[in-house]
DNA sequence: GTTGCAAACCTAGGACCCTTAGGTTTAACC
DNA sequence: GGTTAAACCTAAGGGTCCTAGGTTTGCAAC
């Protein structure tokens, strides 16, 4: 029987797959061995068990997320690069679920691994490069990336778990959400570090 | 043998406390069973099987958090409402963990079961009557709301999976969020829609 | 108090999954 | 061709989910 050819790689490649098409939960050893058409013991191989095999469909995800949002913001500034960055984020979210929501797990990935990854690291650069146009200096620099962070992620997040209502089309509100956010960075209110609250 | 007295709400009980101590992932029948002194099996009379009992689990917490929001906020108005909600918000999830991340779930729960709960209605007013003091009309109300939750949910989301690294304090960032916040909703940028964009 | 009954709880068991241990086959290299 | 490391396998133990069907319990009505 010629063998499979098997690698980590595209054991996590099959199990990203897997993830998008029945949910990141229904992704077993068993179930992508299945895929790979393969026992599931011989997965471990490659694999440490189903937690690393989730850890690296995090850092997958995280990867290719933050590649499309390079390709999407190059060469944009100002508010274009501000919409190019979340717009990117948002379709990747949209048509990767379940990668998507592998990124979401608490840590638990193996540190040395973590470290190979350009993902995170690249991501971070991206996301200060994209406000460097608005002119904000450190902390409020981290304050904002961190704010404009939780807004993306938290608005797929409500949107993938139905947290909005069908009144008003998801899409408008992202619209709006994206105005709303270049105007606060355009005036981003002076600190009171230090006042007595 | 003196009998356990179950029902769907203490089961529900136990296996929210169980997500809190030990994640919600680990939340089984078994362990839940465990932990009440009884049999597994002895679970299917009062909930249908795990999947409604992660959907219970995330009402309940919809339920106390709505109810921990509507304490903090009563009786303030304009950015005092605003922090005192976000920070009810917040605190809740540091608090339960496991309750806060059934309700990250992609819905599958009991429609009959989900219209008994007050929690996502009167969430809904809670978050409405809070931003009445800034003056917006619809459709602009309805972008803000999104537009709060997705902050605070991404900020807690964040928070809860380590993705904010060590340099800054997350309290500083969530302060300055918060001011943020409030200064974006007294200056909402005006809507252009129609306009060609 | 006795009887009846519905619910609570149990035992038994099948199907699936995770993971380890150890054997066999493959492919590549000397 | 022979050696070797890795890929892949079978076998098996233990855990989980859930169903089917039997007991027991506690209450309520006679």
């Amino acid at each position: 029987m010629a063998r499979a050819g098997l690698t980590a790689e595209r054991v996590t490649i099959a199990a990203a797959e897997l993830a998008d098409e029945v949910g990141l939960d229904q992704v077993t050893m068993a179930r992508v061995a299945r895929r790979l058409g393969v026992k599931d013991a011989s997965l471990y191989t490659h694999v440490r068990n189903l937690e690393d095999l989730r850890g690296r469909i995090a850092l997958l995800a995280a990867d290719e997320k933050t590649l499309r949002i390079a390709e999407a913001t190059a060469g944009c500034a100002g508010k274009d690069a501000l919409v190019a960055f979340a717009n990117a984020w948002r379709e990747y979210a949209h048509r990767h679920p379940g990668r998507y929501a592998a990124t979401q797990t608490p840590i638990q990935i193996d540190p040395e691994l973590a470290a190979q990854a350009p993902g995170p690291r690249r991501a971070i650069e991206l996301t200060y490069g994209m406000l460097r146009g608005y002119g904000l200096a450190e902390p409020d620099l981290t304050d904002a990336v961190r704010l404009l962070r939780s807004t993306f992620h938290g608005f797929v997040a409500l949107e993938a778990t139905g947290s909005f209502a069908h009144k008003r089309s998801p899409q408008h509100s992202w619209v709006r959400a994206l105005d709303a956010l270049h105007t606060l960075l355009e005036h981003w209110p002076p600190s009171r570090e230090g006042e007595p609250s």
